[in-house]
DNA sequence: TCGGAGATGGTC
DNA sequence: ACCATCTCCGAA
């Protein structure tokens, strides 16, 4: 296993968000060890995307981790009760950054479904299984992050994307982003890439 | 199986 | 007053 490194993720955002599919998210917490394989990202270019919480070089204390040159996590606050992990990209004050919106667990899914049902992994329907990390509010209950992980540098030990030696083959799929009907123009933008066919993938689709 | 609405609180 | 979400519940 290789962990990804700086020049990974100064690069451009769209380039990332692609290559960031297949790839190995891993926390490492005194409570939690846990890997899921990335298999669905969204890509938010602030300059130009009215979807994006930097869209016109908006800095606010929210987004200031956003301007920080690539390979930190931005996490933020969703209606009140759910968390979003995004990373990081291109150099500093480019305001750009991919968001991760699902995974396939791998390694410590008990622990994932403590944090998500409150069960054993034995006690889960499959349907439940398939929604553990199946979106980005519940990737993130899964693997236990929110506010305070945000700001984490991905080069370090506790937060951190790898790749394996071997990686598995898979086509990349695209279409438009999630939930951003507001953002105009930008709501068309295909900026949504998944692995075809993978089962983790969020489910809605809008086309 | 589906669509609508409520939960819930930080941000601007 | 929103909002890069999720879950529940009622209708079909």
């Amino acid at each position: 296993m290789k962990k990804l490194n700086k020049a990974f993720y100064t690069r451009d955002t769209l380039t990332v968000a692609k290559e960031l599919l297949g790839k190995y998210l891993a926390v490492n917490n005194d409570e939690e060890k846990m890997i899921v394989k990335i298999v669905e990202t969204e890509a938010y270019i602030g300059p130009i995307d009215k979807a994006c919480h930097t869209y016109n070089n908006r800095r606010t204390k929210r987004t200031e981790i956003m301007y920080s040159s690539g390979g930190y996590a931005y996490i933020y606050q969703i209606y009140g009760m759910y968390f979003c992990l995004n990373v990081v990209t291109e150099n500093e004050d480019a305001g750009t950054a991919v968001l991760i919106r699902a995974g396939e667990p791998i390694k410590g899914v008990e622990r994932m479904a403590v944090n998500r049902f409150s069960k054993k992994l034995n006690e889960l329907s499959k349907k439940e299984i398939l929604n553990l990390t199946n979106g980005p509010g519940k990737l993130c209950r899964a693997l236990g992050l929110d506010k305070r992980q945000n700001g984490s540098s991905l080069l370090g030990k506790e937060l951190f994307i790898f790749a394996e030696d071997v990686e598995e083959p898979f086509q990349i799929a695209l279409s438009k982003r999630i939930g951003i009907d507001y953002a105009e123009e930008a709501r068309d933008y295909e900026w949504r890439f998944y692995i075809k066919d993978n089962p983790y993938v969020s489910v809605k689709t809008n086309k």
